[in-house]
DNA sequence: CAAAAAATGAACTGATCGGTTTACAATGAG
DNA sequence: CTCATTGTAAACCGATCAGTTCATTTTTTG
């Protein structure tokens, strides 16, 4: 009659990792204590640990279900009809608002901050965040659509370009806390920068 | 008879600093013990005490050391005689040098994850690192012999894009411990991609 | 050499933290 | 209602940690 796996047993696993979530998303793992996590989970501390064996799988509960949103947040593929420099934008607009974005911006942060304490960590969130983007992107850019404008020979490499230019000052700055959110028309016009770029560098010959 | 202000007294100042560098970047600012910190400095925990009231002022006087590093090891500037093509490759490979360091990538991690902890020390390490060598990059891109090869309207705009341009999936890689330091090799390569798409973007009409 | 300044080591305080236990209350299904 | 499951609150344990104290030793210096 059991559902899943050992794990999980009663209904307040949800509030658990909630709680968890914003505590060790905006404290890191040592700042974040228990007993506050599980004040901010609205749970009694023998019910998390009733639920987790330690602070360290809870932590890594936390992220693994935040890498998989980050996977299926991933963009929606309908641009491919459009127009080749409007498709691009639009991408590139999805994913600066992504890494602007309070929860991109966290959770990027934490990884930084714990890969080297906890090595698999560092790996899953480049997997399935950076590098599942970049290889979507790559995907994107091998179509005839885009083979008809530019003139692509490596797709990975131009993917790897087109998220670096996504990554620039603006999020450097988010990222240190020296700027907080930015507004819609800055994301635009950085978006706008990125095509640009990206366009006179793989235009046709 | 006193020398200075009134932080510093005593000889062991450099031992201090130097075994909390070690152990803050690290171990983050939570993660390192005072203990610790003063065994690895070869120092007693109350001669460090003397010198610093608590850890967070021995933690900033670590970090502001290290941002004043990065500000004196800016890059030379001799390359300006050179061939823009050239100046801009040395210009590419020392940056992706420096930020493919274990220096630079240490101190990079610890302000990405103490910047909301602390919120001067995410602003300090803009300032004095990537702030400042993007100005020195805009200069050198206002420079006339760079004007009769490129066309440039927006330094400041420019400078970013350089340096977005050197953040790549390498160093990406790299500050999640996905892979460890890169080979000369891979590091040139960056370079004459930076440079590439760089001048792609900014070829006279 | 002698006095002052700087450093030491070790013990100690008070607080916090991760994790456990226990005795009790809410829930929910047959 | 009954009984087993699930959750709660709070005390508790052992460890660690930041920071202090102090008696003693080392170094500086006049």
């Amino acid at each position: 009659m059991n559902m899943q796996a050992q794990t999980r047993k009663g209904r307040k696993f949800d509030q658990v990792i909630d709680g968890a979530r914003n505590i060790f998303l905006s404290q890191g793992f040592e700042g974040a204590s228990v007993d506050v996590i599980a004040r901010q989970a609205g749970v009694s501390k023998a019910t998390l640990y009733s639920y987790f064996p330690d602070k360290q799988a809870l932590f890594m509960a936390v992220l693994n279900q935040e890498c998989d949103l980050q996977r299926r947040a991933q963009m929606d593929i309908e641009f491919l009809q459009r127009d080749v420099r409007d498709a691009l934008h639009h991408l590139a607009y999805s994913m600066l608002e992504f890494l602007m974005s309070d929860e991109g911006v966290s959770i990027f942060r934490v990884c930084v901050a714990e890969a080297q304490r906890f090595p698999e960590l560092g790996r899953a969130f480049y997997e399935t965040g950076p590098s599942t983007a970049m290889s979507h992107v790559a995907g994107y850019l091998s179509t005839p659509k885009v083979g008809d404008m530019l003139d692509i020979d490596d797709p990975m490499k131009a993917a790897d370009l087109f998220m670096k230019l996504c990554r620039g000052d603006l999020m450097l700055r988010r990222i240190l806390c020296v700027s907080s959110e930015a507004t819609h028309e800055e994301v635009s016009e950085a978006a706008d920068e990125v095509v640009a770029t990206f366009m006179a560098r793989y235009r046709k010959a």
